[in-house]
DNA sequence: CGATTTTGACCTGCGC
DNA sequence: GCGCAGGTCAAAATCG
């Protein structure tokens, strides 16, 4: 069950009796304080308790070794008390008495002492191979993460090859009018939908009927389709999870800031490419656009934005949005930001006059409803405590498992490198991911967690930094205006 | 010394 | 055809 941990302590048994954990845990808390002494009473049942407990972690043989020689010693003493007392003077007796009581009572105290300590160290012991479970378990949680955002991943592919063969049939005029419908559908075109831009570059530069053409085409297109995520950072650039490279940089119109160009640099020929550029009407806000399919395994972190990056590229370029079914299962996530009229205006939203189609994602709100998103993600912002460690640098740990065992979910390392820090973001995360079974909170747990790392890497510097949410535009001006 | 960033040149598409 | 703007390339500079 649980190879990765290396050591054979049985865990499931101990976790099987609730009660004997809740007497350990508060006899910790009971001599954790120095000032309040425990009774001799109070310490066999101690010992008791732990014998029960370290019966499941195969260290018990010192305890019933000497715990029965300590009661044997109390009785002896007692024998010696009567015996003595009807000889000698009660002076003597009390004196006599005295000094043997007392050493013997040292002798037992230490007893006492030094099995307490070993049952102190029992329980570190036992602490850190709990820790290591729920790092152990944290870690296949994430694991499980990934398989699934795979999975997803490979459905969203799925569903774009069904539509590339429509194409290949020759429908190129009916993927036109789909393109045309989505946005009209979703209820954010405008008359310039139909004039698509780069739909209708794209459309104009490939001819029908050849595949290999087509699916350059249809790769292309998914090229174009774009992801802007807006958040509030200070921070040059959001770190995702992904490894980036700068390769350009421009100044757009505009917009007094300039505009920085990065590709994806975790695989050889990784078509994912970003941009990143502060907004010109409130430069708190950095505006990230993503573009294009990762080819290669993702870590955790960035897992999240890419699935949902993916997908809402694929569902832009694809019949699923056409129906509000198809897009809840595509991506739950997005389908509500999408299609919740309360997040709508707010959140999500899809830019047909622009070059080309994008979704935009918009962190900065806050809304007072307590069931959007939104605020869920607005939850993640400002509710988690400050000086966590960026989700980037915590899970590249899992990035180096799944760069080496892929999605193979037995292949199994151990954690011991890993700070309490790091595993309490990644239980963190796994409870975000937890309250909703659909990606959402992947996604606010992912996007907080990287604001959070970046505006502490701010804060180290400058404590400014403000998480909460102003106004902004709603209409990505990123990507083509 | 390799990886990354910077930055000017170049390419491409579009509007006039 | 020309100019503009977005995007990319690649050599030089910088960094760790």
């Amino acid at each position: 069950m649980l190879p990765g941990l290396g050591f054979p302590v049985n865990l499931g048994r101990v976790m099987e009796s609730s009660d004997s954990n809740r007497k350990v845990l508060s006899e910790i808390d009971f001599f954790s304080n120095p000032t309040s002494k425990p009774s001799a009473q109070e310490i066999h049942h101690h010992h008791q308790d732990v014998k029960t407990l370290s019966s499941n972690i195969s260290v018990k043989k010192e305890i019933p070794q000497t715990q029965p020689v300590s009661r044997c010693n109390l009785d002896m003493n007692n024998g010696l008390q009567l015996h003595t007392g009807n000889t000698r003077s009660d002076q003597s007796t009390l004196d006599d008495h005295g000094v043997s009581s007392d050493a013997d009572d040292k002798r037992a105290k230490s007893n006492e002492l030094k099995q307490l300590q070993e049952e102190v160290q029992r329980m570190n012991t036992e602490n850190q191979n709990l820790k290591e479970m729920l790092s152990h378990m944290s870690n296949n949680y994430t694991a499980l993460q990934l398989h699934l955002a795979g999975l997803i991943q490979q459905r969203q592919q799925h569903n774009q090859h069904d539509h590339h063969d429509l194409q290949v049939v020759g429908k190129s005029e009916e993927k036109k009018q789909v393109t045309a419908r989505q946005f009209i559908e979703l209820g954010s075109g405008d008359d310039e939908v139909s004039n698509s831009s780069s739909d209708e570059r794209t459309q104009s530069a490939s001819p029908n009927n050849d595949q290999s053409t087509t699916t350059a085409t249809t790769e292309a297109t998914m090229r174009k389709a774009r992801v802007s995520v807006r958040a509030r950072s200070e921070a040059p650039m959001i770190s995702d999870g992904c490894q980036w490279r700068k390769y350009g940089q421009k100044m757009a119109k505009g917009n007094p800031c300039p505009r920085a160009y990065y590709r994806c640099t975790m695989a050889v020929g990784c078509p994912v490419r970003k941009q990143v550029q502060r907004c010109a009407e409130d430069k708190t806000i950095l505006v990230t656009t993503y573009e294009g399919n990762h080819n290669h395994p993702l870590p955790p972190a960035a897992m999240a934005m890419a699935s949902t990056t993916s997908a809402a590229a694929g569902m832009l370029l694809s019949g699923s949005m056409s129906s509000p079914e198809g897009l809840m299962k595509m991506n739950p996530m997005l389908a509500r930001a999408i299609l919740n009229p309360s997040c709508s205006s707010t959140m999500a939203t899809l830019s047909a006059s622009a070059p080309f189609p994008t979704v935009t994602l918009d962190l900065t709100h806050n809304v007072n409803n307590d069931n959007n998103i939104n605020n869920a993600m607005l939850h993640q912002f400002q509710v988690h405590r400050p000086n966590t460690t960026p989700f980037h640098q915590l899970a590249q740990p899992l990035y180096n498992q799944s760069k080496f065992s892929g999605l193979q979910l037995s292949q199994d390392r151990p954690v011991h490198q890993q700070s309490s820090t790091p595993a309490d973001n990644v239980g963190d995360a796994a409870k975000a991911i937890t309250t909703d079974p659909n990606f959402t909170a992947v996604l606010a747990a992912a996007i907080s967690s990287i604001i959070r790392g970046n505006n502490n890497q701010n804060n180290n510097s400058a404590s400014s930094s403000n998480p909460h949410i102003l106004n902004s535009t709603s209409i990505s001006s990123f990507s083509g205006n």
